[in-house]
DNA sequence: GCGCTTTGTTCGATTTTCGGCGGAAGTTGG
DNA sequence: CCAACTTCCGCCGAAAATCGAACAAAGCGC
């Protein structure tokens, strides 16, 4: 029922996070007998998971052979759906980037389509890769707006008409596909990548609206309806004339978003549209333009600092479309989380920008496809089978 | 290494969880051989820690043997320490209640006087208990203010002078003590009482005072410096005249707290010292001191919108002295959190009064000692001992 | 009373794990 | 270059844990 510990799917786990690289780390890890170690490892190596390389480092006897996962037979997929684009990731057991390709498409077409176009591409992808399409063992697919995660359905996402309760997963066949909301595969895929260290992370997504995803304990908290994160529509004080498309006011995101951003920008007199305007007239030099992102910053700042109070996390990511001007987003958030937190939360607590940048989101989906079939259960599962 | 599964310590936690009650059941739940958990249970009842019952009911076979804790050979306590007093609870290890008490005392006193106190509670209780002293096996203590958990010492606490820093757990000899902040207890007893389905609970205390135990996963929630769940200091809008002892203006705390309250009542020609006169001029029907209440909880609400749609809890329990007059504060809370919240969060999120009330913390606190001698690791240790 | 069902124990068989031994494969020092 | 030493790893018998079949116990229904 429960899995062994030192099962070979615990043995595989301390493989795969690099903890153990040969098999007398394992024994020591484990605590297990080497015999039995050499049992496991050898099942795994049998199934295909595991792989010798040359042999490491001598320290004084015969050198350790190395073990690292068998990166060759299998394929996993990291989708990265937003409003217009669409990325896919293909990458191997051990978080590598096979190939990937990016496209606009409309998320506002629906399902099928946008599901068609994902699942072809998908097959470039791998006919790119050099791998057969049985290889494909699971596929992540991070959307812009909340989802049920046990079942893969999309909960009244309000900017992907069409959607609501469409079981995103039932549309591919022979191969297991997870759907999570897109800031919480990107807070994976950056705490996984940079941050693996931190028990407890925030990304914080600032784009068009603004979002967060949740590491605590290491792990995604979604929460109750799966709508944890949801923090573009804190209220923030002293701005109640803006309106927010949900229908209260003084959101976080009708202030602080790029969309906002930009409306302000064109009240100006300068003409934007989309965060991606908004980042270009900041590199351009635009001296209203870097006072209005570094403004946002304070407000979003405000909001973190509340949040560093109530969830005291270890590191602040900040990723998303305006991250691409990090230093004055940055900079407003620092100023007013350092200034409204307690010192106790903010003493070690780090906030950076995002070091997977326009990726993020593909790969934390791929991460999250490749950590299920990595899970101790499922190579159990399949060891035993 | 890592304890078994299906070992001896998760057999207890399964009995003591009350998912089984007899050998079958454990057997159904583990996957195990009805003969190895026969001697799983014969190994828990030759240590003291199962006992059997009388035989249930039959399903229209032989009557299976009921199977529950041991109540009698040990004994647990929690201690409720606060500004001004002292709740000590013995409970066996099933959590009920054997004997309690209550003084006024000083937490300013000092580490070791107060310590001292409880020392000497706990033989009193131990006495009227009929137990003898080495009976006692965990002690778990929640003091108002944060504490570096796996140390149990206290981190720069604001109201506890001379105890920044002390080791609390050393003072004891010859048995296990655990400190947590008292909102963190308050909230494990409260899931443990009367949520433990929910998942994700947060508790809010709201006395001299606001602070907020968090539950993730049905687990505490500590946050990376243990200062996790401190809203008391997180801003309000529209009151930046109220300075805080922190040192900041505008802090929950400071407009909505219990000594807010009391010093705005005394402004308004009511005198009130502390929340405990505001709950009683509420109590006599005074409609200043029960709009203030109202307000207090409008802004507390405001706080926990934010709350909600970062965490998105399923339950959110409040407790702490101004609870007495819950009515008129939950009006006030579920007032804004409804109305600021995002539809998804609030739909299945319920607003409660804490049904565990004045003993809260001290029946927390000992949960917690109990919990952590039910552990599987730990019970794993005494039976293989 | 007698068959049926479910529970719990006993005990030999099976599986899993351990740990010692010896060979493999390197380092170190003379 | 060789001998001594260290560490790694597979082999294999011993020990331990677990299983499962058989049987006894205990109630139900007819």
């Amino acid at each position: 029922m429960t899995p062994q510990p030192g099962s070979a799917g615990d043995v595989l786990t301390l493989i795969s996070a690099g903890s153990a690289t040969t098999r007398s780390d394992l024994a020591r890890l484990t605590g297990l007998a080497r015999s039995t170690i050499s049992q496991r490892v050898d099942a795994l190596i049998e199934r295909g998971l595991v792989e010798e390389t040359e042999s490491g480092e001598s320290t004084g006897g015969r050198p350790p052979r190395q073990l690292r996962l068998h990166t060759e037979d299998h394929a996993f997929a990291g989708v990265d759906l937003g409003a217009t684009h669409c990325r896919v990731a293909l990458m191997d057991i051990s978080g590598n980037v096979l190939a990937e390709c990016e496209d606009s498409l409309l998320i506002g077409e629906g399902p099928e389509k946008v599901l068609a176009h994902v699942d072809e591409r998908l097959d470039q992808l791998l006919g790119r890769a050099g791998r057969p399409r049985k290889a494909l063992r699971a596929v992540g697919i991070g959307v812009p707006g909340p989802v049920e995660f046990a079942t893969g359905r999309p909960n009244n996402p309000p900017i992907m008409p069409g959607w609501n309760d469409y079981p995103i997963p039932d549309y591919f066949e022979g191969v297991e596909v997870l759907v999570d909301n897109d800031v919480n595969v990107m807070a994976l895929g950056e705490h996984r990548g940079a941050f693996s260290g931190a028990k407890h992370l925030l990304f914080v997504k600032v784009g068009t609206g603004i979002g967060c995803g949740i590491m605590a304990e290491g792990k995604l908290h979604r929460g109750a309806q799966g709508s944890a994160g949801d923090i573009g529509h804190i209220r923030v004080s002293g701005h109640e004339d803006a309106g927010c498309r949900c229908g209260n006011s003084a959101c976080l995101e009708a202030v602080a978003g790029g969309a906002a951003i930009a409306r302000r920008l064109t009240e100006l007199g300068l003409p934007a549209e989309s965060g991606a305007d908004v980042v270009a007239l900041v590199q351009a030099g635009n001296t209203q333009a870097l006072r209005l992102v570094r403004e946002a910053g304070r407000l979003i700042g405000e909001v973190l600092a509340s949040l560093v109070n109530f969830f005291n996390p270890e590191v602040i990511v900040i990723g998303g479309a305006l991250s691409r001007v990090h230093e004055h987003l940055l900079a407003g958030i620092r100023e007013t989380v350092y200034r409204r937190s307690l010192p106790l939360a903010t003493h070690h607590l780090s906030i950076t920008p995002s070091r997977t940048g326009i990726n993020a989101a593909a790969l934390g989906a791929g991460i999250l496809a490749i950590e299920h079939y990595l899970s101790p259960d499922n190579i159990n599962r399949i060891v035993n089978a």
